[in-house]
DNA sequence: AGACTTAAATCTACACCGTAGAACTGTCAA
DNA sequence: TTGACAGTTCTACGGTGTAGATTTAAGTCT
């Protein structure tokens, strides 16, 4: 208990203020969040946050990282498609779980461990398909991509079943050139967004097995042949 | 030319004012953008900007869908998945012209005529390819999450070719813990955006087609019967 | 023509924001 | 005691969105 940063703290430490940062981020949005605002929670001065925290992005950034440790980071199995799966729900739980701050990850897509360990358990399952590298790194970062694609989509609303106005905006549509929109009215007023989930998550990754069916033979071939293939 | 809202106006109209706005957020980023120095460059009031927008908010959401003004709306074909990678590559190509614009797609989820067009030929194309219409709405609706994940994504530098210190930081991971990682390094090197693209939306909509095989038949057999069939 | 109406543009003012830079305060090492 | 110094606070500056009152100019009506 010597050192140790014990220097001279009169009031917060780093942690603390990260925490109430957060709250309030969750709580109010970013529209609602301010330095200030932040600072007078904690009964501090506002430069004493950005003494911690050098900007404002720059804690931003701390909240979406301190998002990002309330993942449960999943584990690897032996079924690569249940392991895509299960990072696919691990993504959109966090959504759920704070929907205010999601959009942070796509602004600055954090490289912090958890989503190392998540990457490493995509691009494996994507090799295990039977995907040859050129093209496991590009489709693991597209399934990452469709996963916040989704999450993002419907912590902004766009995955929640219409309302009466949507409805009455739909079916003032020419009933011939938006058949299908209108067909679907019903089906868009009993939307079950778990249920696109999973359907749409399963139907990549059946996708991607497929698309690896096709490619395996002819991966097999020239087992470790130069990389001229890829034209 | 006589009435035709030619009452008094005494310098700008509203289009020109949308027209500015779009340039400028399109070029400084949100960050960049305000109402004041909106108002700067076309050399007038900032109030005089409110007159016609009753708030920032509602400026942002002209904005938005001002940008999908530009998006060219493809046209239905006879074959579904082809009109599934139009309109994939539609709005792909839209985040590429305005990447500093294209995240208010997901803030303001616009309902413009551009985007009906769109999701009628999604939807269109669900059913074409054999989906019943209680799955046809949810999976329309994430291929369309997919796809503005996608385009987010890279338009935020996700899908990037990884740098010297990006790569730098994959390789101080743990060799065996991220075997898979860090094979993949190579591939993240040269990593195609528009290949991961391609690839990726192929397998989506082979995935799709998948699931459509294998629930037609079941379909098939109560042409019209009741919807209790969704267990 | 002159009076009235009314939409558009402006002016003023307020509360809030992020943060640079100087000043203060308490703790530790010498 | 004397510095040194990290953590905190104070002050101030230039920026923001926008509410409310005011001016301006064009159209309409008598």
């Amino acid at each position: 208990m010597a050192a140790l940063t014990s220097r001279a703290r009169r009031k917060v430490d780093k942690q603390a203020i990260l925490d109430a940062a957060f709250e309030l981020f969750a709580s109010e949005g970013e529209g609602g969040f301010s330095i200030r605002k932040l600072a007078g929670i904690l009964r501090v001065d506002p430069m004493t946050v950005l003494h911690h925290f050098r900007s404002k992005e720059e804690l931003l950034r701390a909240i979406a990282d301190h998002a990002l440790q309330g993942v449960e980071v999943p584990v690897a199995t032996e079924c690569w498609r249940n392991d895509l799966k299960a990072v696919a729900n691990s993504y959109r739980s966090l959504a759920h779980s704070y929907p205010r701050v999601f959009h942070l990850h796509f602004r600055y897509h954090a490289t912090g461990p958890a989503d190392h360990v998540s990457s490493e358990i995509v691009y494996c399952a994507m090799r295990r398909a039977g995907l040859p590298d050129s093209e496991a790194a590009g489709l693991g970062l597209a399934f990452y991509a469709f996963v916040l694609g989704f999450a993002l989509a419907e912590a902004e609303g766009l995955l929640s079943p219409i309302g009466e106005s949507d409805e009455a905006e739909l079916n003032a549509l020419d009933p011939v050139a938006y058949k299908s929109t209108r067909a679907l009215v019903p089906a868009l007023k009993a939307l079950d967004p778990s249920q696109a989930f999973h359907a749409s998550v399963g139907a990549f990754i059946s996708g991607v097995a497929e698309r690896a069916k096709m490619q395996a033979p002819e991966s097999r071939a020239r087992s470790r042949g130069g990389s001229a293939t890829t034209t």
